[in-house]
DNA sequence: CTGAAAGCGCTAACAC
DNA sequence: GTGTTAGCGCTTTCAG
């Protein structure tokens, strides 16, 4: 055994009494036949000496590396790590490596990010990230959209979690889309609640610059339209698009009823289920009683939310099944497809 | 521009009309000096060209990689992905990209995950995953131990996650524990609870196998102990160690209390905040009041479940932190150190 | 079937 | 300062 570093092929090659080629042939498929007999001496040899291949070199030798990467926001938010698993088993499936870089939400570093990525050569990149409003692919004054561009040119097949209403994916030629229907789901929301009574609605946007966020918000309220339901534009209000940004535009709406210049809508539509947790606090705080007093319901159905009381209406997307997807039609072993959410109506919005 | 495949350090050499070794020397960082002047063209012509360094071929031309291995028992589990978003971070201040590899809980899916790990040749890795009682780091009948001692041979710094009642760390040598102080934490929250007034206990241990879990039921009832509390071996319940796993235990205990047969505890200890919740709806779906007529307590504090009610008395881990550390550990920037807990009371045990 | 040898893209002595 | 030239560990023609 080689006193430190790693055991090299050639290492192998040599207990095994056999060549560097036939070595290789051996252990790493090839199409080329070796005798059997020279098989078993070359995986003896590999087991006794602990081999394993380099990754790296057979990376470079073929020209062509076993790597996923995998861009997201923030990889703590449940949205992202639920899409991140569904990523890595579909991955796994694929023989592939996961790499996960995170952008930290911060448009500035994606191409940063993007950079280091198309230094790893992945055979294919997902991008789960919060896409901002008319930035394409390309924001914060630094060029994503060539990063991209130069990743597709170096061979990577590359897929882009989109929104509806995104013009992401289109701008840049090679990308793939998997589209999240943010819009139609939203509407179909709307429309589930008005059928169960209600009538007067607010919208806690979220960041209305995030494409996400944006579409939530117009397939809601063009859901209520359907319906002769109008939202006043004082009734939508933005904040950040995390649980607390959920509670302070709660709260915001709630000093101002509290004023008496406006009145409470019955039923409030946070854009996350994170965000309508925390608009749930603040209407607690206040002492009423959230699902009664005023209804709340998110989007997503993330999964660890589920026994937050009341439970939420919300609109349940299958992010673990978006992330193997958003795998397979990166490398090509699916076609571009649509995915729809679906409406769960529970107690948060009863009456 | 080369027609398809990526841009070589060659193309741009040319481009800029200088040596291959010129041109690395300008691009990455190298204690040689170079011309300013060669510098600009060789910056210029890569920035015409879009290259970006091969990785792969730099490590193996170096014989080290920028890459660092985080083996994670599943990502969608918030602990995990907690943990992951610091390392993560810490990774990237040190300028190295991460891979995720997850085991999928599945101890017999280790060893094969560590040697793909292996391949990677990393620089380092951190192993978060959940240890089974007298596995040590072998387990599944595969030998794990095995593949990270290798892993330690071929240069990489390795640190695991383990409890406090693990033998994990100290059975391979080069292998950095950063331990979590479950034992001890445990043993507090018993403490506080007693101290709030509650006098008897039950226990949802979860796996008992699972190193974390035993070492959390361990100190809770040494910390009873230390009161004069004892709780009955029929009051510590297994399950799955998950949410479900809480929900099914509490199920059970409430219906040996209604059966008559025996007397619920004023507060139960799940030992682990996803359990807690689980136990919490079972015992509202039974008409009680959590946190009134039962008490719940957990164990690290998921930032996600900030939300529940009633609040969650529990011990706070510095999940992220804890990611940093290991990195940094696993790095050699940091010496060991174990992690402590903090109790956190809550209304779920206000009694 | 097997081996010798030419790369893969890049770095690091070693000259000039 | 800069260029030449060996490798790094592995794959893959191309001859045997």
């Amino acid at each position: 055994m080689p006193e430190r570093g790693a055991v090299t092929l050639a290492d192998v090659a040599r207990l095994a009494g056999v060549s560097l080629a036939t070595a290789s042939r051996a252990l790493n498929g090839s199409t080329r036949k070796v005798r059997p007999e020279s098989v078993d001496r070359v995986q003896a040899a590999a087991l006794e000496l602990r081999y394993t291949a380099n990754v790296q070199a057979q990376a470079v030798a073929r020209g062509t590396t076993t790597t996923l990467a995998l861009v997201v926001g923030d990889i703590a938010d449940p949205y992202f790590a639920a899409i991140a698993a569904g990523a890595i088993r579909a991955a796994d499936d694929a023989g592939l490596v996961v790499t996960i870089t995170s952008t930290g939400g911060d448009p500035a570093r994606e191409a940063a990010v993007l950079g280091v990525v198309a230094g790893l050569r992945p055979r294919a990149v997902v991008l789960a990230v919060s896409r901002r409003l008319g930035a394409g692919l390309t924001s914060g004054g630094s060029d994503s959209a060539a990063a991209v561009g130069a990743l597709v040119a170096a061979g990577a097949g590359v897929s882009a979690l989109v929104s509806d209403l995104d013009g992401a994916a289109a701008g840049v030629p090679g990308v793939h889309g998997v589209v999240i229907r943010n819009l139609s789901g939203a509407a179909a929301l709307a429309g589930a609640l008005v059928e169960q009574g209600h009538d007067s609605f607010a919208v806690l946007s979220g960041d209305p610059d995030l494409v996400t966020a944006h579409a939530r918000v117009e397939g809601f309220v063009a859901g209520l339209a359907a319906h002769g339901i109008r939202v006043p534009d004082d009734s939508v209000v933005p904040s950040a698009f995390t649980r607390d940004g959920g509670y302070q535009a709660m709260v915001t709406l709630l000093d101002r009823a509290a004023a008496g210049s406006w009145v409470l809508p019955r039923c409030v539509f946070a854009v996350t289920d994170l965000m309508a947790v925390g608009a749930v606090a603040a209407i607690r705080e206040r002492g009423l009683v959230p699902g009664v007093d005023v209804g709340v319901a998110g989007f997503d159905d993330v999964q660890m939310l589920a026994d937050v009381v009341p439970a939420l209406s919300t609109v349940r997307l299958p992010l673990e099944e978006i992330g193997e997807r958003a795998v397979r039609r990166a490398l090509g072993l699916e076609a571009d497809g649509a995915i729809d959410g679906e409406v769960v109506l529970r107690a948060s919005t009863a009456r």
